[in-house]
DNA sequence: CGCGGGTTTGATCCCAGTCAAGTCCCGTGG
DNA sequence: CCACGGGACTTGACTGGGATCAAACCCGCG
């Protein structure tokens, strides 16, 4: 979930040490102890987790602004593997200055809840998606979820389109549709929103948001500090 | 998520009063403005989100030691509805005190944002099921995991039973599946777990882990402090 | 020019949703 | 004591959305 300037800065300070990623690369796998969390400074990755029968979930996009593998290293084990769609860069935090952290810093302790908090609530949402939604839904919940979180963090461009690297398969295992469903499905909804050489064009943002049925809370609102 | 007995000591110092609550009732409803959160000391509740179009998503069960409205506390307001299934008592902290409670008590800071990595572990491994698992896997890894969970907070009785006040419907809502095809998959599964006058058996731990795919991660641990 | 990954499109099948009756089990009131 | 009613649970018949299988198509690339 993404940090404002003035946080990135202080962040900047905590950090040890830039990873860079290109797609393909994973940050970490499943079951990975990890001794490090990241936020992400730029690019798009994918979190997911791997059933026995290889059924793929992905859990969730992973944008520029995100923190990943708080739960992991707080848990001490990750629970899903997140994986470069296209080059990342990222910095690390080493877990055993979390502490130092929340003794120095209490209030940018409370801005990691907070962010936790925030990233609880998409869950939440795309729970209640997976759980009610059929397929249109589905897709129309999505594609608008994704643009405004890329809008959000200043990546659409003059035309409103973002930069959306992933594939049809992708979107697919996010949504626990089929690929050849998810293809159908989007081509339903190509006068409202496209995917198209890598970018995502949301034309109608008013007919998605219905399309969804999505009790829009629209944005979050970032924290006072 | 559960606390330990000491932890739970510690904030009974920061609690500011208790709270009753019969089957039926609201601790608060959705997109209601809350200044408070809560740890449930006993009973059984549903967090859940309510479509446009009257759909009901539980979102997660709500048992004893775990810690509600976080998330709704610091983003402003709540995501979901919480309400008691069976009658449940609960300490309410008010949301003002959290500055307080992070810039004095740091390890229990830690702790707080430890609770809500976990509970984004849970949400993630649910959003895998309902993505990824059809009916009976769904219901094998939801029995299996709500016997863990309660068997964890010490409520399992001799046989091996734990009290789970739920309607068939409330299940369904939880997996995405309607009432009848819950209901029809439940008889597949009950020479390994059965619901019984308010109370759930598991006979077979291994065969519903078997039935779920799951990747089971097993009872999580407990931080250090 | 052929190859491979991703995208489309068509045909068929089946899991789970929907509709519709029951059945059980209470609690209430005559 | 029994009739009644309502809520939860069952069960059966039918339907349909989405999965699966299969085959093109459409590139960019060696």
């Amino acid at each position: 979930m993404p940090f404002t300037a003035e946080e990135l800065r202080f962040m900047m300070r905590f950090r040890e040490g830039e990873v860079t990623l290109d797609p393909g690369d994973y940050l970490f796998h499943e079951d990975e102890a990890l001794t490090s969390f990241y936020t992400v400074r730029s690019g798009q990755g994918a979190r997911y987790k791997t059933l026995e029968n290889g059924d793929r979930q992905l859990v969730n996009f992973v944008f520029p602004g995100d923190l990943v593998g708080l739960a992991g290293t707080v848990t001490g084990a990750t629970t899903a593997a997140v994986q470069a769609v296209a080059p990342m860069r990222l910095c690390r935090f080493r877990k055993n200055r979390l502490p130092e952290l929340f003794a120095g810093h209490p209030d940018r302790a409370y801005a990691l809840t907070w962010i936790a908090a925030v990233e609880e609530h998409f869950l939440g949402e795309t729970i209640a998606t997976l759980g009610q939604r059929n397929a249109i839904q589905r897709l129309a919940w999505a594609l608008l979820k994704v643009h405004q979180r890329l809008a959000a963090v200043g990546l659409a461009d003059g035309a409103g389109t973002v930069p959306f690297p992933y594939r049809q398969g992708d979107l697919a295992d996010a949504l626990g549709l089929s690929l050849v469903h998810t293809n159908k499905t989007l081509a339903q909804l190509r006068s409202w929103a496209r995917l198209e050489n890598g970018r995502l064009a949301v034309f109608d943002h008013q007919k998605l948001a219905e399309l969804s049925l999505s009790n829009d809370d629209g944005p979050i609102r970032r924290p006072l500090l």
